[in-house]
DNA sequence: ACACTACTTAGACATTCATCGAATCAGAGA
DNA sequence: TCTCTGATTCGATGAATGTCTAAGTAGTGT
């Protein structure tokens, strides 16, 4: 269970990466992209888009299965295997507490996605 | 050719991003995830991400097919597909000139991706 | 101990996907 | 017109993916 992908974000690169999107600035190395490549694979279905959203949104930052199941009209193995495999990315985490498992968002991941592909985007808008 | 997926973004929404981004905000809708989680998953092969950086770090900010190919150990057929699937999502777009032909970036679509990522991220790291 | 609820794992099945070789299309130049 | 190079399309194939049902695990309460 806890043997788990590391997390890919140390906190220093998240202040690191809002100033220099790599994207943009050199080309992505191979292993790098083999890095980040499944981090978007996994945010690239809906459902676990709107479970990461779904997350996020939560009070607390946190949400059990059970409301999470409740908000598609997918079987429950289904809505746990597409949390497992946003798990296994380390885009979240979990944590038993009794009957309910509850899961919340690992915010540093998202932030070095949003760093990867961001500020040169914007600064390429206005150059084109 | 010319008949393709519509922008994605209109350029009000790029600015408008910037300020609040809707994954932490309020829960993606079922409309809304349906419509991004093709450009992540376009993003979401190793292949894929390169091509976009490569033609995004070259000159000019555009790039030949050949310099392409010269980067990856695949066929042509094979960058001929990861570049139709990156230009079907609506993130590069194409022309002809004489033999060869150039990709370049669509930025916008780019930075929207990272506003509906980045900046409510940013806030968890700190938050939590 | 038993039953009940919450969640995950295992296995099956249909669909999608990445890749290739072969064939085709588009221009440039002899 | 013929040929050469650059690029895309086509068809096939093995691998990965999303979904389900059935079964298992974990914790609560009687």
């Amino acid at each position: 269970m806890s043997k788990q992908v590391l997390p890919l974000v140390d906190d220093a690169a998240v202040d690191a990466g809002a100033c220099c999107a790599p994207l943009v600035c050199e080309p992505l190395g191979v292993a790098e992209a083999e890095e980040l490549a499944p981090l978007f694979k996994a945010i690239g279905d809906p459902v676990r888009l709107r479970l990461l959203s779904l997350i996020a949104c939560h009070e607390g930052g946190e949400a059990c299965v059970c409301d999470l199941t409740a908000a598609f009209d997918l079987t429950a193995p289904t809505i746990s295997h597409h949390l497992k495999v946003l798990k296994q990315a380390g885009l979240i985490d979990s944590e038993r507490r009794g009957t309910w498992v509850y899961y919340w968002i690992n915010p540093g991941v998202l932030a070095r996605l949003s760093a990867l592909l961001g500020p040169q985007a914007q600064a390429l808008v206005g150059a084109r």
